[in-house]
DNA sequence: GCAAGTACGCACCATCTGGTAAGTACCCGT
DNA sequence: ACGGGTACTTACCAGATGGTGCGTACTTGC
């Protein structure tokens, strides 16, 4: 991610969204504010330590904005930022495509695929329907 | 890539996608079908070796097909499946938020914008305009 | 002390991705 | 022989990404 200049425009966006974790924690907060605690519990697999880093990295990339609420226990809350908001509303077609052909993909690559189309899996689909779901998916997340 | 689960649409897309030669590669074949040498001076830095794996993982995975015309010299030709347009189509909005932020993007991450953004970098343009300009990106990639 | 809750930081390690440098095959021209 | 062209394969390495296991701070309850 050293790239500095870019031959086109889907390399300077997945500069932003891609990795392991960042698609995935993108989403989450596509529903609405979380608190890192939550976040943590939503995003199954993930430790602590990456989930801050990867908070961190949207952070300074504008994509994320973190409220800090200055009590003790410590309460921080993460949004997605009007900037983060336009990248999702642009990533909405890829999320459907891959929602539609997750299927093939995880076939193509030789893969059983034990976990057939978790719920939660259409991330353009209505957001209160997808934050319910999203719990289900991920306990059923086989990371 | 091991996952065969996905928990949103867009982790899946991203395995298809991502990476650092990928989009560049998805991109110059979004204007048509080129072979081999072709792609290797179109996608500026990148090794034969990396184009022939990633070529590979691409066809793998059903976006790209490779069309061997079985001569000497050996002429093989790569272009974009059914299935590979239909990603390029959702990747679309992408390119597009792509190319009007990546000058954000870029200052975002504390690196000197020498190279501005380039001619071909709206990948969302007409594709006439976009092939012709590849070229002059291409000398100007800075990779 | 232990546990739970809240949200982080650091040291070290494993794996993956991308890279270099060779090599293969065929042809033609100098 | 050398060079150029076409399109690949293999061995080995460097850096990036992701991970584990500790630690920090504060609170409360057992």
């Amino acid at each position: 991610m050293a790239k500095r200049t870019y031959s086109c425009g889907l390399e300077a966006s997945l500069d932003v969204v891609g990795g392991k974790w960042k698609p995935i924690v993108l989403w989450q907060l596509s529903a609405g504010p979380r608190r890192f605690g939550e976040l943590r519990r939503l995003v199954a697999g993930i430790s602590e330590k990456m989930l801050i880093q990867q908070l961190r990295e949207m952070q300074a990339d504008g994509i994320v904005a973190r409220e800090d609420f200055r009590e003790i226990p410590p309460r921080v809350e993460y949004s997605l930022t009007e900037f983060g908001v336009s990248l999702r509303e642009a990533l909405r077609p890829l999320c459907e495509w891959g929602g539609e052909h997750m299927g093939r993909i995880g076939a193509a690559r030789d893969r059983a695929d034990e976990g057939t189309s978790p719920l939660g899996s259409r991330c353009g689909a209505d957001y209160n329907e997808a934050g319910a779901a999203g719990s289900a998916t991920a306990k059923g997340h086989g990371v």
